[in-house]
DNA sequence: TAGCATATAAGAATAATTATCACTTGATAA
DNA sequence: TTATCAAGTGATAATTATTCTTATATGCTA
């Protein structure tokens, strides 16, 4: 919460709300989920605050996007280096920890020679236990 | 383009223009690219149409969606087992055939035990060629 | 505590997609 | 052929998610 002042950014009452929303942990929600939130806590609070502080939050490295399926962005308050399992039933999103993950390309279908790959993500797709 | 009939589609004038289309391999097209090819073609095509088609065509599993972030669904045309690299820069998107693909996950931080997974996708994400 | 850069609420604007619905058409059978 | 009718279509309204605009308000620093 204070990483925020850090980054530049005023240390507002929504802001707080958001904060305080975030931490409580209830990872992967979307910026409607939040909002609905927050605004129990803050009534006055607008949608347009939620989109631009969760940017903003992203930008400064706070939270990270998630960008799975299905029509609104999601924000990830885990910003350990991690994968993710989606059901399809459900929607439920869990976090996946890899002690190690390894692919091998396919040369004579692939070239990525000139490509420069910064990060992967590998998304598991499935039924959860409740949905099973 | 038969593959539709026999999936109970009735094979229309609109529909086979997007056949056409989808044909020509332009591959990771979102609706809209595919709306403003056809229509070309076929001016009178509706929107509504390629959404809907777009969609029966998943359904009857001759196209697959593609979760990439952004705002605009895209369609792919590849049936194959493959996973996709994606620029950041430019946003394009490569196909991308592995040979072999494993992973460990890490027990102590993901239980997995109770889900069933179908089908797990890997995204690369980086600069291509041209963007480097 | 004054000044200003930053942030806010409210609502308009935009983009992507979906729903509705009256009309049309392809496929099949008479 | 023609009749039948479920499926498909275009036009348009409605939704959903998000961004923009702007007048006002507020943290923060000097
Ligand atoms: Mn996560
Ligand atoms: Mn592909
Ligand atoms: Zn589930
Ligand atoms: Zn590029």
């Amino acid at each position: 919460m204070e990483k925020s002042k850090e980054k530049g950014l005023k240390l507002t009452p929504q802001r707080m709300v958001l904060f305080h929303i975030l931490s409580e942990d209830d990872r992967h929600m979307t910026a409607d989920e939040i909002y609905q939130k927050a605004r129990a806590e803050h009534p006055m609070l607008s949608p347009a605050t939620v989109y631009r502080n969760m940017e903003q939050l992203v930008e400064a490295g706070l939270l990270s996007h998630l960008d799975l399926g299905g029509p609104s962005t999601r924000y990830d308050t885990n910003l350990d280096d991690h994968h993710h399992f989606v059901c399809e039933k459900c929607g439920k999103v869990m976090d996946v920890y890899l002690k190690d993950i390894r692919y091998e390309l396919d040369p004579e279908k692939s070239d990525l020679s000139d490509v420069r790959i910064d990060s992967s993500q590998l998304y598991l797709h499935g039924v959860c236990g409740e949905c099973g």
